[in-house]
DNA sequence: TATTGTTATACTCTATAACTATA
DNA sequence: TATAGTTATAGAGTATAACAATA
């Protein structure tokens, strides 16, 4: 059945699943620390190592001005900081601070919490599931 | 490998992969006359049949007054009606216009032509798995 | 009193347009 | 001129608290 889809109706299905979920995920308000945006950009500075604004941005799939105001926050926060650019003076380097790698620890739990605890009753297929597709998923933008 | 994650783990990577592909999705503006909002809200109503805004609150995972609003835009754009339920007169029975008819299909096939267009380059393994993983979230919060 | 729904208000998220500084 | 980033502004999306109408 799933060969005879068309790829509108297919395209539905994940649009509308996909909207809910992160609808969801967005308003599990379990610590006021960061927001969900937040949270991502920085997971991102830490993961893909010290990245220009412009590079996070382009990472996170969101527009300069939105990013500018994400890592301002960031910053504010203490949980990332700026270094100059060797040769380029327009650009800063980001990276997360020791703060910022101990509030991901502690916020990707505290929010992971009600997702994980769902998780659980899943059966060992229906998780492999959802590892492969985070990865086509990932892929579709690229 | 995947037997060896844990639910945290798993919970990350579907958390980013959701919020990222979430952003992709609203932000494709092709047709101004709905959002992505009221545009999956219209399409609950319809094919969930005539219901309350309670029910289609609960439906779409949002709280009542984000409904509240959603069902006025789509009224004042005569893509809904309410007519008045026989027993309860606190509520109204919320039901999809011809013209919401209308416009579900030329909106979904507008909004969808992004994602459509990535979904053909795509296996049919992983086409098989997208559908598996909308279901699996979509069960995650029931 | 309990339930259904709305109004008032505020905050998050994100975008486009215009601007500044540097290359 | 072109590029990297920021500031200004606005609109979408959603929530909580307080309220009104009806059961």
């Amino acid at each position: 059945m799933t060969a005879a889809m068309t790829d509108s109706e297919l395209a539905s299905i994940i649009r509308l699943s996909v909207l809910r979920t992160a609808r969801r995920l967005r308003s599990q308000r379990v610590n006021t620390a960061v927001t969900l945006s937040q949270l991502s950009a920085l997971v991102t500075v830490k993961k893909c190592g010290p990245l220009s604004a412009g590079e996070v941005a382009a990472i996170e799939r969101v527009q300069p001005p939105s990013m500018t105001k994400i890592l301002a926050s960031l910053e504010a926060a203490e949980l990332i900081e700026r270094t100059a650019h060797a040769e380029d003076r327009r650009q800063a380097i980001i990276s997360v601070t020791d703060a910022g790698r101990r509030l991901i620890d502690d916020e990707t739990r505290a929010r992971d919490e009600w997702l994980a605890e769902r998780l659980t009753g899943l059966s060992a297929q229906d998780r492999e599931t959802l590892v492969r597709a985070a990865e086509v998923l990932d892929r579709l933008g690229s």
